[in-house]
Parts: C-alpha cells; sequence; structure tokens
DNA sequence: TCCTCTTGTCACTGCTTGGTGACATATGAC
DNA sequence: GTCATATGTCACCAAGCAGTGACAAGAGGA
C-alpha cells in the first residue's frame, strides 16, 4: 500500500516571487474577514492556495508574512495636504476627514488598530511604527508657520482627535455607535465630522 | 488493569456559590492577565483550580461565564459627581479625570474595551450594554438645567471626548503612547487631562 | 544528456482546544 | 440509618493548531 499518491500536477507556474505576493494578500483577506483572531498559518495558506510551508521557507514564519504585509500598507495621505485651502482649522479639518473617510473604507488597517489595543506584540509594533510615521511627518506640514495659540497644547489636542477617530470608526464598525452616539450611516458620519470641526474650531480659532 | 484511579479526595468543601464566585474571578484575572486572547474553559478551570465542566454545569458555557462575570463590574461613578463644583465644563472635566483614573487601573474593563473593538459578539455587546447604561445615566445629570451652547452638538462632542479618552487609556497601556503623546507616567496623563480640560472649557465656556 | 538547486506537495507529529460521558463522594431530607 | 441528589473529578473524543521531514518535479547550467 503506497504511503503517497502517485503525483500531484505540481503548481502550473513556478514564479516564487508571485507566491509570496499570493500570501501576502491571502494574509490581507484573513484579516479584513476573520480579525486577528481567526489569524494562522492554516487559515492564510488555505486561502492563498498555497502549502503553509512556503510560509515559513519563504517568510521564516508567520510574523515575518505580517511584517511583509505590514510594508505593503498604502499612504492613504497626501492628496488631502494638496487641496487644502483655508486657515488651520479648515486645513486639518479637511486632512481629518480624508484620514476618516480612507480608515473607514481599510477593514485590514482597522483590524490592526484594534490588534494592536489587545495584544500589545513586536510585530505589531513594527508595524505600527512604519506606518504611523508617515502620519508623524504630516503634522508639521500640516501646521506650516502658524503658531498654535497662547495656552493650547497643540500635539496633546491632536493626539485627542485622533484617538477619538480611531475609537469611533472601529466602535462604528463593530458596534454601530458608541455612548449614545450612532455611527454607521454616512449622515451620521457627517454629525461626528462635523462636531470634530467645531473642536478645531474652537481651538484653533480666526486666522 | 483499572481505568480508574481509586479515588480522589474529592473537594474540601461542596459548595456551589463559592466555586461559581471562584470562576469568576478566576475569568478576571485570566482576562486581565492575558487578555481576550488566551480566553478559555482550560485557562480559567486551571487559575479556579476547579474543573471545566462544572462551568458547563453551573453558567452553561464559557458565554454565561463572562455574563456574569459582567455582571459584577463595579459602578466607578457616583462620587465624583457628589464633589462637582463649578461651571458645567470643570464639573465635566472632574468626571472625565475620575472615569480616567478608574480606567486606568482597571485592566480587566481595559481588555474588554480592547476585545469590542477587536470582534463583535453578542455577549461582548450584551456587557457593553449593561455596563455603558451606567455612563449614559450620568450625562444628563451631568448637564442639570443648562443648556449647550449654541451651535455645540453636546452628545457628539461627549462621545468624541470620551473615545479619546478609551482609546488613549488603551494605547497608553500597551504602547506607553500615542501619536507623539507619551502616556505613561502620571506627568504624561496630567498633560493629557489638561488638553482634556481645556477642549471642554473651549466648548462649554463661561457660566 | 545529466546534474543540481529551487519550488511546490503532502503526510505526519505533538500539542491544545472545547465539550461530554462515566464515575466518586459529600450533603441533606426522610 | 437510607437514599436521592447536588457537587466535584477524571478520562476521553474529535477538531484544529503550528511546525517539520520526506518526497516530486520544474528550471536551468554544464
Amino acid at each position: 500500500m503506497p504511503t503517497r499518491k502517485p503525483t500531484a500536477p505540481a503548481k502550473a507556474t513556478r514564479d516564487r516571487e508571485a507566491t509570496q505576493q499570493r500570501f501576502i494578500e491571502a494574509a490581507a483577506r484573513v484579516i479584513a474577514r476573520d480579525g486577528a483572531a481567526g489569524l494562522g498559518v492554516n487559515a492564510i495558506a488555505a486561502e492563498a492556495g498555497a502549502d503553509k510551508k512556503l510560509i515559513y521557507r519563504y517568510f521564516g514564519g508567520l510574523d515575518g508574512l505580517l511584517e511583509a504585509m505590514g510594508a505593503n500598507t498604502a499612504v492613504w495621505i497626501g492628496d488631502a495636504l494638496s487641496a487644502s485651502k483655508g486657515d488651520y482649522s479648515e486645513r486639518m479639518a479637511a486632512v481629518f476627514a480624508a484620514y476618516a473617510a480612507n480608515l473607514r473604507g481599510d477593514p485590514v488597517l482597522q483590524k490592526l488598530l484594534a490588534w494592536e489595543l489587545a495584544e500589545p506584540s513586536d510585530t505589531l509594533r513594527r508595524i505600527d511604527a512604519a506606518r504611523s510615521k508617515a502620519m508623524y511627518a504630516v503634522m508639521p506640514k500640516l501646521r506650516g508657520d502658524e503658531k498654535p495659540p497662547e495656552g493650547v497644547d497643540a500635539p496633546a489636542v491632536n493626539a485627542i482627535l485622533l484617538a477619538a477617530l480611531h475609537y469611533l470608526t472601529l466602535r462604528g464598525a463593530t458596534m454601530g455607535g458608541f455612548s449614545g452616539l450612532s455611527l454607521k450611516t454616512d449622515a451620521d458620519w457627517k454629525r461626528a465630522m462635523a462636531a470634530f470641526q467645531g473642536l478645531l474650531k474652537r481651538t484653533y480659532p480666526q486666522d
């Protein structure tokens, strides 16, 4: 009795880079669908239609694959800046709105953000560092020459508003709202963004 | 050959309620230590020093146990309200500070909040509903008779600030900071709370 | 043609998980 | 005392997991 089937057709094409890319995209799909919970070499390999052994061979394991995936994250900023006119608070609000819309449409990024809050791991910390560098770099550019008003701790305020944006986005995606504020429809988000803009207006007044 | 050891001493005392309580406390310890990831009947039973079978018998399963645990959550509000003097923004800031301090010292609640963001489940939704009812009930009492200023969407603003508080607390616990704002020491938090208070002051001005 | 290295496939181990059936024993009613 | 029942204990199962060794087969150089 043979312990081995006579043969399998083997992959039609033999292309390491293409296979790696398939793994990376599969990992993103699995995260978007099942979140960090259902993440594992078995699930990713099944999604990619390839063998999990290759994950170890090409990426050294699951962590390596996730880092490779994190390195591929898009930039999602930039164009919001070019279109920014008006005073500081208006430009800030425009960037906030653009960032919010982008975040709301990116389930993978959402899951990564949620994952970071749940369990700190060195891998996640590295992914976060690479990703958030782009965001931090925007802030000074955004500010331009203007100084924040007296008595306003601009970095702290911006961190607060950004934190709220992250939290509300995640809550909207999972629970549909937070603290009595519904966050399902576009109208809901318009209301929320108006409140953000109001806070910015009052923090960085007339220019 | 016997399939069974002659005998085990059996629990010293037989007390269903005490055992249930041991399970509830063990579940809280496991969550505080390992987060939602390492949660499971095996881990909880081991932590409680009891048999997992009893979890099914007494709580109907893991979900029932978690709900029983959620029902035991403390109130964490109330005394902050009694000590609240001054205008609306000052009272609000006092409640925020009290809530923040309480949240920062409650790893179980932190893990539950993070878990809610990661994977929506009916159980978590029920726990959240029970817990947040208390918070929602505070808001109107806090507001008293005063009306919010024209053009201010008070519920949205409060949701934003509360969301930021949650997010920054979780980020501080896992990553030690967010968006360039350090959130490790008490001084860090004093700075953050000052920024919160500034936002409240500007939103709900002189009274 | 032959030979070697890489890419891909599969079977298998060891471990952990959620969940259950079978059993032992303390407790309290009678 | 007698005995039913609640309480606690343990062994076991099927399923899923991460990780690895052995093998097949395409690709390309000599």
